[in-house]
RNA sequence: GGGGGCGUGGUGAAGCCUGGAGUUCACGCCGGCCUGUCAAGCCGGAGGUCGCGGGUUCAAAUCCCGUCGCUCCCGCCA
């Protein structure tokens, strides 16, 4: 017997040049148009939107079933494709010159009252959403979001493919590291009382197959970490994960740059320019008070330091007393009144300044601000040209440990001038991270992983605190969209490696001996990089969070309202595992179903 | 761990500040009319523990406290 295919074609794909066939349809009722006498419905598939005419005259179906369509029903209309009446095109509509007349209607599934309308004419609770995901995605949002994601992951795979990688999968259940974030852990019924980790990066495993002779890997890797949710953090998430052997930073951010632009090109239709900008961190901090600057716009941070060197204004002699800095922002007319300029210096004391130093550029160019009178003429003057301010313009300026300045200077150009939306795209790589993070109390903790190449081990271990490491991150509009590095090759460095960061020899070889070992065999320089799928489409689309890009995203609190998860398992289930539930835990549990106030 | 915002018929909002009858608007739903609409139209109807608990008050959607859920942010995310 002959196949009978349940539709023809896509209803979205229908156009003049169809006019006169007899076509198959399948797919929902969209919206309805009942006339009582002949009815439209606006059939919907995965291609598009379509109009079909019921028309009772040519008796597709019962009066009931004409008339009883609903909202959402699956249907397979048969009809002919025709021109629409003189006056009654829709040019809204791909699909508008034509519609179809349907000849046979067959119902072939109803649906029940929605919970909420598929329209996007109003924002629905995000939590109602998740828990009708499958119904969410059938609007106009979600769907455009899942196609751009498949073809952002197209996109990448035909680079690398051209470039000659080799996509390689690796274990998801894996051994639990402390280091860096939180792991998520599966305990194992073979081994009772043990646990699997699931991997916050294929990171080791990549570099295994570099030792392992495959010299360009990718894989499009689902990624664990289990910290705090943001905007742009689930605890599960999706990389882009490469590597390539014989390899240097230049190769890895070439690549990089193919990948972006051919993302781009196939989600938007926009070439970017390469090679893209270069910014090293010191620069980025320097210049925009952050390691993932946005650098749609301006408002650059200016050290203003040295023209304070003489200064009588104590606020400013004392900090740049205790090795301090001085530091500007021109926030450019922001027109604000004084209840708002003093606003801005309770942010910046939010953010961890001391105080802040505000101005405004006057007619005459002179500077209105509580502190001007405590200022020189040669002093004002100085704020003036360098921040290039003019007329109108208000002048930020903080004065603190540099660390401090460039953080708040940095949160405060966000607050004021950055762009809502993503229609603009500026990428930016960042390169020359520091080794190590500086904490308040000088205090040294790793910036990265510890298979990262330190630009010289001389400095590594001479000068810790301003040690530069061959990684490198890729920035998209504020956005970090992920990071890299040359990997260490030698097992003597990174054995030294660990050492300066504070791994002991025995914890080494504990937990990495079987890597140290892998990397004593003929291992190849190699470097790669890693980056975040859902941000890089959420970014590209203009969502503003990536829940928007993944299918079946987590609440912030970890749990998914649609299947419930996560949820209590049977005792034998745990028992297997030789596993309890604390008894704090179980006593909580008790509580709320008690309907008291746990715990 | 901390700070902010939100929670009102199925959906979205207004009402809350300044307490006075579950009031309003749009959409949806149900019924009726309707043979060229495209957010179809017109008429009628149903639908509520104002998240939950406690307190203040003669009186609470509204004020206070707690709690739960969602969300944004800080911490955290080598």
């Amino acid at each position: 017997m002959d196949h009978q295919p349940m539709k023809s074609i896509h209803a979205g794909e229908l156009r003049a040049e169809h006019i006169g066939q007899t076509v198959t349809l399948a797919g929902w009722v969209g919206r309805r148009r009942d006339h009582g006498g002949v009815a439209f419905v606006d059939l919907r598939d995965g291609s598009g939107i379509v109009q079909v005419v019921l028309n009772p005259d040519n008796e597709p179906a019962s009066d009931d079933v004409l008339h009883g369509l609903r909202s959402e029903y699956c249907i397979q209309v048969e009809g002919e494709v025709t021109p629409r009446p003189e006056g009654t095109v829709n040019r809204d509509l791909p699909t508008g010159e034509v519609e179809v007349v349907a000849s046979n209607l067959t119902v072939l599934s109803p649906a029940a009252a929605l919970p909420f309308q598929l329209d996007d004419r109003s924002d629905v609770d995000e939590s109602l959403r998740l828990k009708y995901r499958y119904l969410d995605m059938r609007r106009g949002r979600m769907a455009a979001n899942l196609v751009a994601r498949s073809k952002a992951i197209r996109a990448m795979r035909n680079v690398l493919d051209r470039e000659a990688f080799l996509e390689v999968e690796t274990p998801t259940l894996i051994a639990s590291t402390p280091e860096g974030a939180r792991d998520m852990l599966v305990p194992s019924r073979l081994r009772k009382g043990q646990f699997y980790a699931l991997p916050q990066s294929p990171q080791l495993f990549k570099q295994l197959l570099m030792i392992g002779g495959v010299e360009r890997y990718y894989q499009v890797a689902k990624c664990y970490r289990d910290e705090d949710f943001r905007a742009d953090r689930q605890v599960e998430f999706t990389q882009l994960d490469l590597e390539g052997s014989f390899w240097g930073q230049e190769d890895v951010l070439t690549v990089l740059e193919k990948i972006a632009a051919e993302v781009v090109r196939d989600l938007r239709g926009e070439d970017i320019e390469l090679p893209l900008p270069r910014l090293t961190w010191t620069e980025a901090m320097d210049r925009y008070g952050s390691d993932k600057p946005d650098l749609r716009f301006g408002m650059e941070i200016v050290d203003l330091s040295d023209a304070f060197a003489d200064t009588e204004f104590k606020a400013f002699t004392g900090v740049l007393g205790d090795g301090g800095t001085v530091r500007g922002i021109n926030a450019g007319a922001l027109g604000l009144a004084r209840s708002g300029l003093d606003a801005l210096t309770t942010r910046a004391q939010e953010l961890g300044a001391k105080g802040l130093v505000w101005m405004v550029v006057e007619e005459d160019g002179s500077l209105r601000s509580p502190v001007s009178k405590f200022l020189s003429d040669e002093e004002r003057g100085a704020i003036v040209t360098r921040l290039d301010a003019t007329y109108g313009d208000t002048l930020l300026i903080v004065a603190d440990a540099t660390k401090v300045a460039r953080a708040v200077l940095g949160q405060l150009r966000l607050d004021l001038g950055q762009p809502t939306g993503h229609d603009e795209l500026s990428f930016a790589f960042i390169v020359d991270f520091p080794v190590f993070d500086v904490g308040d109390d000088g205090s040294l903790s790793p910036a990265h992983h510890p298979f990262t190449a330190p630009a010289s081990l001389e400095d590594l271990v001479n000068t810790p605190e301003s040690a530069v490491s061959k990684a490198y991150d890729l920035v998209l509009n504020g956005s970090e969209l992920g990071s890299g590095s040359v990997r260490i090759h030698d097992p003597a460095m990174q054995a030294k490696v660990f050492e300066v960061m504070g791994i002991s020899d025995e914890d080494a070889e504990s937990r990495f001996g079987w890597f140290l070992e892998a990397l004593r065999y003929g291992t190849p320089p190699h470097a790669g990089f890693a980056f975040g799928i859902d941000r890089l489409v959420a970014i590209l689309q203009g969502e503003p969070n990536i829940r928007e890009i993944i299918p079946f995203p987590k609440t912030q609190t970890g749990a998914d309202p649609l299947t419930g998860s996560p949820g209590r398992v049977d005792e034998s289930q745990l028992e297997e595992l030789g596993i309890e539930i604390a008894p704090a835990v179980l006593e909580s549990w008790a509580a709320a179903e008690a309907g008291d106030t746990p715990e």
